[in-house]
DNA sequence: GTCTATATGCGGATAGAC
DNA sequence: GTCTATCCGCATATAGAC
């Protein structure tokens, strides 16, 4: 498996750039001068930039449904905050990926129906997790209600990163810092549901975050 | 100004080419060839890509500042609901932009700063009219929320169609019609913090929109 | 496994005839 | 204004030597 640590130093090097300078802007070519390789060696191990693509959004999975699916034991506020904040680390690590969607999507057909999926069970996994903490109470809410939240946070977590390039100037580098930041952006979602002693929850971190 | 139709012509299929396949994938070949112009033709209307397209953006700014600049006499939710929608269809009509934001910026830097100037208007615009909402007591929100809630607005406004293509198939081509959805979408941001005879309305709405 | 060298095609952009 | 023809550069992908 770790046979050759050239393959791995090429999908650790691949991920770097996508992030930084988007999937669309980084050739074959670009990574294998990062490394100081010739483009002949990285194409013997990716055939193909898709090749390469595709396993690291295979990672990206392996990065996320863990994130998304350990939500059974969310009873309180500050577990479902840990929970987006573990949400956007992971979304954070491969943001090529929500980078610039529609292009990702039309590059590699292939990983549409993968995207759809994950998707999906990310949307059900809210949707639990809201319904839980309905159930006990600290927030009150429709089931309507709990399916819109559901969604509202999805959306959010997906493109919030992608939207903050819009009203703030752009990150240099490897800034993901501010998963925290938007943990609780995406929280505040939730606001005006939270009742009972929750609610002192939410004005800590207000008073955290605020200014 | 109207003396050459084929300068005209080359913004309208490129708007439309852009919209369906995205900026990345369409070039100025493409362009010329679904014209039945030459590629030197079309070179002779615009000496670059770049050119087209900032012709586009300036439409788009054209076409969407009387959108948000129109909502200082929203006093009552279905304004807000009717002018989300007047946003989601300019927004619609010009989805090229923010179809693949990153790669946008980056391929077109020019532009970035009038993006940002954009967003920043209609941020300012939305917490006007939910502070608005707040003094006709439609909504009770704290100065706080109405800041959050704006910013949720434009967010979705800005993203939403994008989000959609990771939840549902791929719209073939120039269906737009979902912006009545999508700002029914955007307005239960508002819901929980709607008060009074307003709450008749939202229900109105979501017996219309949900299934 | 890794290299050098190269084939192929496309997109952006230009020159110059009509 | 519109055409044909062409240059240039880049990105994908491959061939074959070491």
């Amino acid at each position: 498996m770790a046979g050759s640590g050239t393959r791995e130093r090429i999908l650790e090097a691949s991920l770097r750039l996508f992030n930084d300078e988007g999937v669309a802007a980084i050739s074959a070519h670009r990574v294998a001068a990062e490394l100081g390789i010739s483009p002949g060696n990285l194409h013997y191990h990716f055939k193909t930039k898709q090749a390469i693509v595709e396993r690291l959004f295979m990672r990206f999975e392996g990065r996320l449904v863990p994130c998304i699916d350990a939500t059974a034991s969310v009873t309180a506020l500050d577990d479902l905050w840990l929970s987006l904040h573990l949400n956007f680390e992971a979304v954070s690590e491969y943001r090529f990926i929500y980078r610039d969607i529609s292009y990702f999507l039309n590059e590699f057909p292939a990983l549409e129906a993968r995207s759809h999926a994950l998707t999906a069970r990310n949307v059900i996994a809210a949707e639990a997790l809201c319904a839980g903490l309905a159930a006990a109470g600290v927030i009150e809410a429709s089931a309507e209600d709990v399916q819109m939240l559901a969604l509202q946070l999805v959306f959010t977590t997906t493109c919030w990163f992608t939207f903050k390039r819009l009203i703030s100037p752009h990150q240099p580098a490897g800034r993901h810092a501010d998963a925290a930041l938007a943990a609780y952006y995406a929280l505040t979602l939730l606001g005006p549901y939270v009742v009972g002693e929750a609610r002192d929850y939410l004005n800590y971190l207000r008073a955290k975050y605020l200014r």
